[in-house]
DNA sequence: ATGGCAATGAGACATTGA
């Protein structure tokens, strides 16, 4: 089974992207976030149509994250989960189901603005309600893998200019802190499990031609539990829909089970 | 320190993102 994730920056714009990258790419499970959009407004039919079953949890302009499933692959949605449990919000940025015998979670991450604001504060409340559940989630279901836009820059390898970034929003200790609590829960950062490219990322600034100098961050990931990742086979970010007309700023990144 | 870009809702420009 190959499963991948994706902020595609507004479903409404990139529909087409996901229908060509779907094909293109051949995953079973796409992981999508940042839809932008109500839940009746999702294209429910139009990936119906192509062969692909969905699961999402929208609202209007903001956040909104989403499961594709490719026809034939089983699901069991009796225990679907919206938001995380326990934690009260407003803001669609989580969905869980499983796919396959395997428990997939798709979330987005808080961006957190800035240290010190209360955007940041809330980001880190929200990781931390992350972990809590995880913990029971892992228990109930060892077979998890955990994909999204994480707003987290694990490592000073995952920024294309560690200096410039230190201590700011999207690479602070905090953050990191609450990046490797997800580890420590067994979590493995399937990316890192093979060898890779030097400064590999999969987000770029829109703005001063970052993507074409490859001033970008490592801030979407797939974390797996332990039985997920010994059968993960490959995991790589794919920049092909990066360089389309009108991209996302997030290029997808993919990981092999089995 | 600020802007650069893109999307949204609204119907100009403020807000958010990362």
């Amino acid at each position: 089974m190959k499963i991948a994730t994706w902020n595609v920056n507004s479903l409404k714009v990139r529909q087409q992207h996901v229908i060509d990258w779907l094909e293109l790419s051949h995953v079973d499970v796409l992981c999508l976030q940042e839809l932008k959009m109500p839940d009746e407004k999702f294209p429910r039919a139009e990936l119906a149509e192509k062969g692909y079953r969905s699961w999402f949890a929208g609202q209007k302009t903001y956040n909104g994250v989403a499961i594709i499933v490719r026809d034939g692959i089983e699901v069991d949605e009796t225990q679907i989960v919206r938001n995380i449990p326990g934690f009260a919000d407003e803001q669609q940025r989580l969905i869980a189901l499983t796919v396959g015998g395997a428990r997939i979670v798709s979330a987005y991450f808080p961006n957190g603005q800035a240290p010190g604001t209360e955007k940041f504060a809330y980001k880190l409340r929200w990781l931390d309600a992350l972990a809590q559940w995880l913990k029971d989630e892992l228990h109930v279901h060892p077979k998890l893998a955990l994909l999204g836009d994480y707003n987290i820059a694990p490592e000073d390898r995952d920024v294309h200019d560690p200096k410039a970034w230190e201590g700011q929003n999207l690479v602070s200790p905090e953050e990191r802190a609450a990046f490797f609590k997800l580890v420590e829960l067994g979590l493995v950062d399937a990316f890192r499990q093979f060898e890779q490219p030097e400064k590999t990322f999969t987000w770029w600034d829109y703005r001063m031609l970052a993507f074409r100098r490859n001033a970008g961050l490592r801030i979407d990931h797939i974390l797996l539990s332990p039985e997920l990742a010994q059968a993960c086979t490959l995991c790589e970010v794919d920049k092909t829909p990066r360089k389309w007309e009108q991209p996302s700023d997030h290029a997808p990144v993919i990981a092999q089970l089995g």
